[in-house]
DNA sequence: CTGTTAGCGCATTCAT
DNA sequence: ATGAATGCGCTAACAG
């Protein structure tokens, strides 16, 4: 016996097969499938299941969904995958996706609006009960036609305005003005932001003012600046940190991100400066090489995976349907202190 | 006028829904949504744009799934999406899928099988057109039941054996002799390959194999040896460690991927061991923050987007129909030298 | 060019 | 305890 000709590309076997097969109504095979034991003698249950088995039968989905008017899908739109604090995040909401039974689909929007838009276009159209996201800017009015359309919606590092939906991050402002705190108790006086580009985007926003406000708040002597770069853009990139180094006062370059941190310090390396001999240095969402940069870089660590879950919770609750105002979760960052933002010292040489 | 009730949660509008704010049949206003505008009046495409736009109307992707039989999506499970390789990868398959109109799933199996395979038989569920897999161990029952239910497979990294499907990935036997040749021209001697347990996992055992290859070449005085280590076992990696840089010869580790360099690195800074001067160190998959551990860390670069993307390559023939036998892509890797596999020298003080 | 009809695979009344 | 019939939203014949 050869096999299957080329029509090997069988289309799977229905729920009408298996009652065919089983010799019973489809009814029962559907009841089966859903648990309802209660219902079932147990003669038919071992039927069904024997001609599920031999059939090698899987319920579609799809037919389910269309049926129930619900997925069991979650939509997840992430800025950037690369940064692996999306992936500590996506990591979370994939946990508690499947505690709870849902399916995660995570689409990567690149840093590009456009396709944001799209995937948020197709999620939707995929009928997706729900959706994370870690929006690029934050397109306040596609977000609003979404939420509005009854699509649960959390919105993950951003706090939107004139947005009302579930919000999780980090306590921004808290975090950065515990690091910038220490960086003053370090002895140093001009802290930097090497930050991407601000905009509307609330977590650079919050970053930054609440390390402008603890510096004002050391009174002079003190001073605060703000450095926006564009990633790709590495000239640009050399030459604030040429300036920075230039610096009469002792000075420290705070970083808003991991990314930029790790450019930051490639930046410095190139250029022949260490830290924290030369200058100080600290970044946000310290990422897992940070002890091995020089004597090891300060950094702050964000609960990524708990506020994942966070996320995926609050939205499973709005999805059982409960109605609440916007809630807002933050978490507090943890500082965690290495070479990088040691005390001022120029003995190197013994 | 108060806002809508309650019930503000509506089910969207559905296509018969825009037929008759349109004043036209379903089928027109399917026609309209593929595209078919050959067959369609100017007035009717006005009206059922109309129509459209007021009620907000996104046709359901379910449903044009189960009726078509096919739902342009596809499924991907990663073993370890903390891995930047695979996140790498999962971008080049996603930029390949978007090109060609298909919507991507990604699961994580965290390095768990029975997650693993749960992923699996929930895609399958979901009726992906296809799968890309890079799997765990091998759990070739398990594929195979899948591709023998038809379902166009690829499997990145691993070569399985048993199975006929196509495969990408990285030649590993080129890129591991040209890193272990470089090692030897280095003046290294002994080189201990530092890996996950290697089980019947391909893309570790050739490597191994091609590393302890070139070393026999080289004739006497040149050694291999490998060392499987638990990636949360970090006792154990001391223990090697120390037993590594007690060698008399001079030795080089070489490491089998970009997570174990992570932690060898770690380990050595730990134990005060400095490359190269105490030990060579070498790793597979480069990553990013390479350059920034003490005087640079020599790495294999892999192509991993381009692998991603000839993934999927590979799957969207196989979804069209194309009848062929079990395909294998292996892209060459990439020496990026740096500081840690420097010249034998240990005079550091001038 | 346009509309009517009949399912896709499944869950759900409603009978029996 | 079981099954027949109906419809989820959409596409694909098949008529006009």
């Amino acid at each position: 016996m050869r096999p299957t000709p080329s029509t090997d590309t069988q289309r799977p076997p229905t729920i009408t097969d298996v009652a065919r097969e089983a010799k019973v109504g489809k009814t029962s095979v559907s009841r089966y499938l859903n648990g309802e034991f209660d219902s079932l003698s147990e003669a038919l249950r071992l039927r069904i299941q024997q001609a599920i088995g031999t059939l090698g039968f899987r319920p579609n989905q799809m037919a389910r969904g269309l049926k129930r008017g619900r997925t069991r899908m979650i939509g997840m739109v992430v800025a950037d995958i690369s940064n692996p604090y999306s992936v500590e995040v996506m990591r979370g909401v994939e946990a508690a996706c499947q505690k709870q039974g849902f399916m995660l689909m995570v689409c990567n929007s690149d840093n590009q609006l456009e396709l944001e838009k799209r995937y948020l276009d197709l999620l939707t159209n995929y009928r997706v009960e729900g959706l994370v996201i870690n929006p690029i800017g934050l397109p306040e009015e596609d977000l609003a036609s979404i939420s509005n359309a009854g699509l649960p919606l959390v919105i993950i590092d951003r706090r939107a305005v004139h947005l009302q939906c579930d919000m999780v991050g980090l306590d921004n402002r808290q975090a950065a003005a515990l690091a910038t705190q220490h960086l003053l108790q370090q002895g140093f006086q001009a802290i930097h932001f090497f930050t991407e580009p601000i905009g509307q985007i609330s977590s650079r926003s919050e970053r930054e003012q609440a390390l402008r406000q603890v510096v004002a708040a050391a009174g002079k002597g003190y001073s605060a600046s703000t450095v926006e770069l564009d990633m790709a853009d590495s000239a640009a990139l050399a030459d604030a940190l040429r300036k920075t180094l230039k610096s009469k006062k002792r000075s420290a370059i705070f970083a808003g991100n991991g990314r930029m941190l790790l450019n930051v310090a490639l930046g410095l390396q190139q250029l022949g400066a260490r830290w924290p001999e030369d200058i100080g240095l600290l970044g946000f969402d310290d990422p897992n090489w940070a002890a091995l940069a020089g004597s090891g870089i300060t950094g702050i660590r964000q609960p990524t995976f708990d506020i994942g879950h966070a996320a995926l919770d609050f939205l499973v609750q709005r999805i059982d349907g409960i109605v609440s105002p916007a809630r807002m979760q933050a978490f507090p960052g943890e500082l965690i202190v290495r070479g990088s933002t040691g005390a001022p010292k120029n003995v190197t040489e013994t």
